[in-house]
DNA sequence: ACGCGGGGC
């Protein structure tokens, strides 16, 4: 600790934030920022007034750093010291010191405004401009200005970006901390490479046959390069004459790498033997890899962006910010001296790339973002005009008003409803919170906690479909149970169920090719939003995950809720095209994304817009849920619902949690087909089971 | 014949 830079700088550090209420940091990597700043001000005397909050955007990152900082100061987790992440608080009344995800300040700051057991709030890691981050420095601009105690905020950033924080606080100051790397020489290539898997795979052979021993990191933009630059290694490394250079050892590192295969890069590799690890940018900031020395950066990443208009997600292939650049060659001076390759010229990185990444809050759809906004009750506050940092376009809010009006979150004059408030209080997309509260009132809440738990990780559950794995698969996909026609969400509340019935067992979910992981993040996910529905609804509420299970069904109560819910994601069938077309938004041509046909209306989880546009899970409506909604979307006034919003809050008439459940009697239609199914994959399995 | 960067409540 004593070795560490910003040690030197306390005493200007402490001098600063005792003068501002607001302080920059620009804290460069290896500083001790994430672990020294919090105990300077303990030793201070700040946590004698309040807790000292340190945010972090990663999990990981706000266990591992809380770790660190008890262990220096000899205290034992979870006392002194402690941490908050999403299913998990280890602090207690004694916690002067407390490192929390994001996520988890802005869901405190929704039952307590003002923060008022922090004396300060660190904002760490603000450069990397996450969603969750944005929305709390506008927040924090509002509090230091309104709130009656003092309150401090520290915000750490990148070199780039601290002028345009501390302009966006009013000009406050703005420390430079040195970090701790080793310095890392930096090549740029002539022109821009043809293709980098080739580029790449040419560099790193230099590289092993030229440079002396250490680690090299490759940074591809996604799985698919990553897997072809690992063979076409594989193969030349073989090909090497034998004793012309050491052994090498070749690692893939992508997301959805099953853990033991991403923890395999941790491991230090034999002697006289040199690793190359062929990553997506989960090595820039997630993962960090010892050892080290040699950067390759492809100067793509792959980024997800949402277009207001269409409604459209798309996952782009883009340059790297310098930020970034910069952070993924730092990725070489861990330990000594490093080398960065950069596949571009230097012309490139000084006059294309941005100096910081496209900031989330400017990509993404923020209906989930407005009605956090709406439901903290801020005074004044005029949703178009919030003060963010970068500021999201006024179509893409303008998008997520009328998203929210459709879903009655708020009513027509933009005001938030009970609904809405009610819907804040979930830790969803406002669709499937919709859904949630419509789905009690409909008497079948166990099954929408599954659909919405399930849809929460549903990336993390299926293995991806990529070739190598095309072949290895053992069964036919055909051994699950298929929605019974209804679509994918009926499918996830199947698959789930079949999974309760089997007592939650790892090895089924191993069996059907089901992600471990993912499955018991959706048990602990349900498991949370149970647990808060049954508060809202105050114990009115059926959540055990079996509870459906009666004989077969058409799910018309489920998927009347996921219709109300999913109002503004709504497509209807073209009669003489093959495929849909989407509704309130600019129209759009859609497949389903099996290609499957549901009838004349859908609603979808979210349209993505690749070789062609699709509906990533869809479920199949029928056109008396679908009329109303059509209503609604002709009346609709932009400018009405971006207008209101000040003071005035409606009761919301519909869907309100203090009335009785209503129930409808189901019309039972479908064919057996999936009981039979969920009993023989049942019986395979058991008998599997048994043999081994 | 497909699509699937990384996080988080």
């Amino acid at each position: 600790m004593a070795n560490l830079p910003i040690v030197q700088f306390e005493k200007k550090i402490i001098e600063t934030v005792e003068q501002n209420p607001v302080v920059v940091i620009i804290g460069e990597t290896g500083s001790g920022k994430s672990t020294q700043l919090s105990q300077m001000l303990h030793r201070k005397g700040y946590t004698d007034s309040g807790i000292v909050a340190v945010t972090q955007p990663r999990r990981v990152a706000a266990v591992s750093v809380s770790r660190r900082v008890a262990q220096e100061l000899g205290v034992r987790l979870g006392e002194e010291v402690g941490y908050a992440i999403r299913f998990e608080d280890r602090t207690s009344e004694r916690t002067q010191i407390k490192y929390l995800t994001d996520g988890v300040l802005l869901r405190e700051s929704l039952s307590n405004p003002e923060l008022n057991q922090y004396s300060v709030i660190i904002l760490d890691e603000a450069h990397e401009r996450s969603l969750n981050t944005d929305i709390l420095l506008g927040l924090m601009k509002r509090l230091v200005g309104s709130r009656a105690s003092n309150l401090k905020v520290l915000i750490t950033s990148a070199t780039l970006d601290g002028e345009k924080v501390s302009k966006f606080f009013s000009d406050c100051p703005l420390l430079t901390v040195p970090g701790k790397l080793f310095p890392v020489e930096i090549f740029y290539s002539k022109e821009r490479p043809t293709s980098y898997v080739e580029s790449s795979l040419k560099t790193a052979l230099d590289i092993h046959v030229r440079e002396p021993e250490g680690d090299v990191l490759i940074f591809m933009t996604g799985q698919d390069d990553i897997e072809k630059l690992v063979l076409k290694l594989e193969d030349k490394v073989r090909s090497l004459e034998e004793g012309s250079c050491m052994d090498a050892i070749i690692l893939p590192l992508h997301g959805s790498l099953p853990p033991e295969m991403q923890v395999r890069v941790f491991s230090p590799p034999p002697p006289n033997c040199r690793r190359f690890i062929v990553a997506t940018n989960i090595a820039e900031t997630s993962l960090t890899v010892d050892g080290v020395v040699y950067v390759i950066d492809s100067g793509y990443v792959k980024q997800r962006q949402y277009n207001p208009a269409t409604g459209m997600y798309s996952l782009d292939v883009v340059q790297v910010s310098k930020v970034q650049a910069n952070q993924r060659a730092g990725r070489a001076g861990r330990t000594r001296p490093g080398k960065c390759y950069r596949l571009y010229p230097s012309r490139v990185y000084n006059d294309e790339f941005l100096d910081v990444t496209v900031p989330e809050i400017q990509r993404s759809s923020l209906a989930g973002t407005v009605l956090y906004l709406k439901s903290l009750d801020l005074p004044d506050i005029d949703i178009l005009k919030f003060d963010f940092l970068d500021p999201p376009s006024t179509e893409s809010l303008e998008d997520a008003l009328k998203q929210l009006y459709l879903i009655d979150a708020i009513d027509e004059n933009g005001s938030i409803t009970s609904v809405g408030r009610t819907m804040a209080e979930l830790p969803l997309e406002p669709s499937l919170s919709r859904t949630l509260i419509e789905a009690n009132e409909y008497g079948c809440l166990s099954q929408a906690l599954t659909v919405a738990a399930m849809l929460s990780a549903e990336t993390n559950l299926l293995p991806n479909r990529s070739k190598s794995n095309e072949k290895k698969r053992k069964h036919p996909p055909l051994d699950l149970p298929d929605g019974s026609g209804f679509g994918d969400h009926i499918q996830l509340l199947q698959i789930f169920e079949c999974w309760d019935e089997n007592d939650y067992d790892i090895g089924w979910c191993k069996y059907y090719d089901l992600q471990v992981r993912g499955m018991l993040f959706v048990k602990e996910v349900r498991k949370q939003l149970s647990q808060i529905m049954q508060k809202i609804a105050k114990g009115s509420s059926d959540v055990q995950a079996n509870q459906s299970r009666k004989g077969h069904q058409n799910y018309r109560n489920l998927r009347k809720a996921l219709c109300i819910g999913y109002a503004s994601q709504l497509a209807e069938r073209m009669r003489h095209h093959n495929g849909y077309r989407t509704l309130g938004f600019k129209s759009q041509l859609v497949q389903p994304d099996d290609d499957g046909l549901y009838g004349s209306y859908v609603v979808y989880h979210e349209l993505i817009s690749t070789s062609r546009p699709y509906m990533r899970n869809v479920c199949a409506v029928e056109r008396q849920w679908v009329m109303p909604i059509l209503d609604k979307l002709e009346k609709l006034n932009v400018s009405k619902l971006s207008g209101g919003g000040l003071g005035q809050v409606e009761e919301g008439t519909e869907g309100s949690m203090s009335e009785l459940p209503k129930r409808e009697a189901e019309v039972v239609t479908v064919p057996q087909e999936r009981e039979s199914k969920i009993q023989a994959a049942r019986e395979r399995f058991l008998a599997r089971k048994a043999k081994n």
